[in-house]
DNA sequence: GCTTTCTGCTTAATCACTTAAGTTGAGTAA
DNA sequence: TTACTCAACTTAAGTGATTAAGCAGAAAGC
C-alpha cells in the first residue's frame, strides 16, 4: 500500500520524473500527448504530491493557521467561532488548503503557536482573530514576515490585510434605536476589556451616550459567559439609577439577563428592553424574544480566508470591510417605561 | 528571515549535519559536550525541524486530521463540537501535534478529504466521530493502513481503537427515571436516524419501552436543528395520545420543545416532563430548566486524542469507555398528570 | 606489539519533488 | 551543406532532515 509517486508515474509513462513534474504542474516543455498520458496514470493511480517534498523545495504548504485564545467553555457556548470556521473551512476546501486549528488559553501561548508554526514551515500564513488592545500580534507577524490576515481594524503602518466590521457604526445603531423609542438610562455589559473590539464598542457607546446627552450609561466588562452577563445585570437592575435598557456584547449573556428580570420580577420588554450584541437561534428562542445585532458570520469567515488565499497568492494586501451588523428588533426591546 | 536548519548549526559548532541531528534527536553517538554545545546554538538561534523534511523520511508529520461531516449551521448552535475540538487540543498541544479540521457537507466529502490528507502525507491519523450505520470509514481506514480512532462503539474484527460512551445505558436511565415518576406515554426525538448512534439508542428506548411495558413510545427523527426538533414536538403534542414526557437527542431540540409547549399552552412541567439529551447552559437558562443528560465532552475530547496519540507511537489500539452520561434532573420534569 | 573494540565523528544515500541547465533530433534558414 | 532554432525531453542539483555505513584515533586485551 506503498503511495504512488512521481517516480512511479515516470515509470509507467517512460519518462524521467522531471518530465512529470512539468507535467503535472502545467508548465510548458512536454507534448500534449505526453501531458495527456501522465495526467492519465496519475488520475489512475491515483497520485497525489507529497506537501512535504513539495514545501521542502520552497513552495507552499497550503495550510493555514487559526489559534483561538478563549477557554473552552466559552468557546462551546458561542456559536461565533463554529461559524465562523465553517466560513473560513467552505473556502480553504474548496482550494485545497488545509486548516490548523489550535485553542490556546492565554496570549503567550498564541504567539508560541505561530512561532512554531511558522519555524516548522506548517502554515502558509495565519488568520489573526480577537486582536486586543496593544496586541503585539501584527509587528511580530511583520517582523518574522508571517503572511497574515487581521479579523479586526487594520493597523495603522503595517502591510497586514484586515477584515473587519464597523463596530462603532453597529453600536450607534443601536443606540439611536433606543434612544428613538424613549430611553435615557441605557447601559452596556461589554465583553473582555482587553479585547480591541471591545474598546472600540465602549468608545463609541459613550460618545453615542454623550451626542444623546443621556442621563446615565454605565459600562461593566464581563468575560462574555452567562454567569458574568447574570452577576453585571444584577447589579444594574438593583442600582439606584436603574436602566430601562441594556445592551450585551453577545447573545448569552443577553440570555442570562432575561434569567436575571425574571427573578427580579422586572418585566421584559415592559420595564427594560434587552439587546444581544451577537444573533443566534438562542436569541429567537426566549420569551420574549431577544433583539440583537445581526451579521453573517460564515460569510466573514469566508471573506477572511479569501483575504489570506488572496495574500499568500498574489501578494495582495488591501483592507476590507464586511457589512456592518443590522439590528433585528424582536419582542425583548419596547418604549421606555 | 531565513529558517535556521541543522546546516546552519553543524557550521557554528564545527561539526557535520549528521552529528548535529544525533545529538538534537537525543541519540547516542555524540560526546555530550558536543551535545550541549549543539544544544545551545540551537536554541540560540532558534532551530525547529522543518516537518517537511521530516516527515520526507518518513517520520510522523505530527499531526492528526479531523473532518465534521454537519451542515455550518448544527455545528455553531451545537456546543458539543467546540468543546470536543477544546479537548482534543488540549492534549494535542501538550504534545506538539497540530489539528487539521475540515467542515464537510456529505460523507463522500469526508471520505475524500482524508484520502487527501493521508495521500499528500499530511497526518499521522485521522479522528472519526459521527460514525453512521454501515459507515465504510473504519473499512476505509483499515484498508489504507491509516490510524484511525473511532469516537463510538468499536468495530468488530477491525483493529482500530474506539473511545465510546454507553449510550443505551443512558437512555435506560432516562425511561427509568421518567417511569418511576409515573409516566407510561414517553416519546422519543432522535436526531439523524443515520448515525450509528441515534440507531444505537433507538433500539435501546424502544428495548426500554418494551420492558417496561408502556402504553405508547413513538420515536420521531429530525436533522437536530431547532425547526425539526419544534416540528416534532408540534406533531407529538397535538396528536390522539400525546405523551406527557419527550425525550430528545440534544439541547437545541428540547428548548425548542419549551417554545411550542408554550405556544400549545401545555404547561412544562406539570402537563409535559422535558429531557435534553445534552447538557449545556442552554437548559440551564430556561424558564423552566431543562433536565438533562450531562457529561464531560471537554474529557471526552481529550481521552480521543490520547487515544490518538498512543495508537501511532505505540501501535496501541484498546478501545475506551467513556463514563455514561449521567440524568441531571430539573425543573423541567415533574411527576406524570 | 598487534589486534580488537569503542567512541565520536563524517560521509553519503535517501525521501518526493522542483527546476536550471544540458541534450537530442527534427525542422528551418542561409 | 552547415549552422541555427526550437520543442521535448533528460540530467542532476538542491530542499532539510534521517540514518546506515565508514573511518580515525584512543583505549583495552592478549
Amino acid at each position: 500500500m506503498k503511495r504512488p509517486t512521481i517516480a512511479d508515474i515516470a515509470t509507467r509513462a517512460g519518462v524521467s520524473t522531471g518530465a512529470v513534474s512539468y507535467a503535472l504542474n502545467g508548465r510548458p516543455g512536454v507534448s500534449p500527448a505526453t501531458r495527456d498520458k501522465i495526467l492519465a496514470i496519475a488520475a489512475e493511480i491515483g497520485w497525489r504530491p507529497s506537501i512535504a517534498a513539495r514545501s521542502l523545495t520552497g513552495a507552499r504548504v497550503h495550510a493555514v493557521g487559526l489559534i483561538l485564545a478563549r477557554p473552552a467553555r466559552v468557546l462551546g457556548m458561542e456559536p461565533f467561532f463554529m461559524q465562523f470556521i465553517s466560513g473560513v473551512e467552505s473556502v480553504l476546501s474548496a482550494n485545497r488548503t488545509a486548516l490548523l486549528l489550535q485553542v490556546v488559553p492565554d496570549h503567550d501561548a498564541a504567539d508560541e503557536a505561530v512561532r512554531f508554526w511558522w519555524a516548522e514551515r506548517r502554515i502558509d500564513g495565519v488568520l489573526v482573530t480577537d486582536l486586543w488592545a496593544h496586541d503585539q500580534r501584527p509587528e511580530l507577524l511583520a517582523q518574522l514576515g508571517i503572511p497574515g490576515v487581521i479579523v479586526g481594524s487594520p493597523r495603522e503602518g503595517l502591510d497586514l490585510p484586515a477584515v473587519w466590521s464597523d463596530d462603532a457604526a453597529a453600536v450607534d445603531a443601536v443606540v439611536d434605536y433606543l434612544v428613538t423609542i424613549g430611553h435615557r438610562r441605557i447601559a452596556r455589559v461589554a465583553g473582555l476589556p482587553s479585547l480591541e473590539h471591545t474598546q472600540i464598542r465602549t468608545a463609541a457607546f459613550q460618545a453615542a451616550a454623550d451626542r444623546h446627552g443621556l442621563e446615565s450609561a454605565p459600562v461593566i466588562s464581563t468575560d462574555y459567559t452567562w454567569e458574568e452577563g447574570a452577576q453585571a445585570t444584577r447589579r444594574l437592575l438593583t442600582s439606584a439609577d436603574r436602566p430601562t435598557a441594556i445592551t450585551y456584547d453577545n447573545d448569552v449573556m443577553a440570555v442570562a439577563a432575561l434569567s436575571v428580570a425574571h427573578e427580579l420580577a422586572i418585566s421584559v420588554p415592559d420595564q427594560l428592553s434587552i439587546v444581544a450584541g451577537d444573533d443566534s437561534q438562542l436569541c429567537l428562542v426566549q420569551h420574549p424574544s431577544v433583539t440583537a445585532l445581526a451579521r453573517d458570520i460564515v460569510d466573514y469567515g469566508a471573506r477572511v480566508a479569501q483575504a489570506m488565499l488572496d495574500l499568500v497568492s498574489d501578494g495582495r494586501t488591501e483592507a476590507q470591510q464586511v457589512p456592518t451588523a443590522t439590528l433585528v428588533p424582536r419582542a425583548s426591546t419596547a418604549a421606555a417605561p
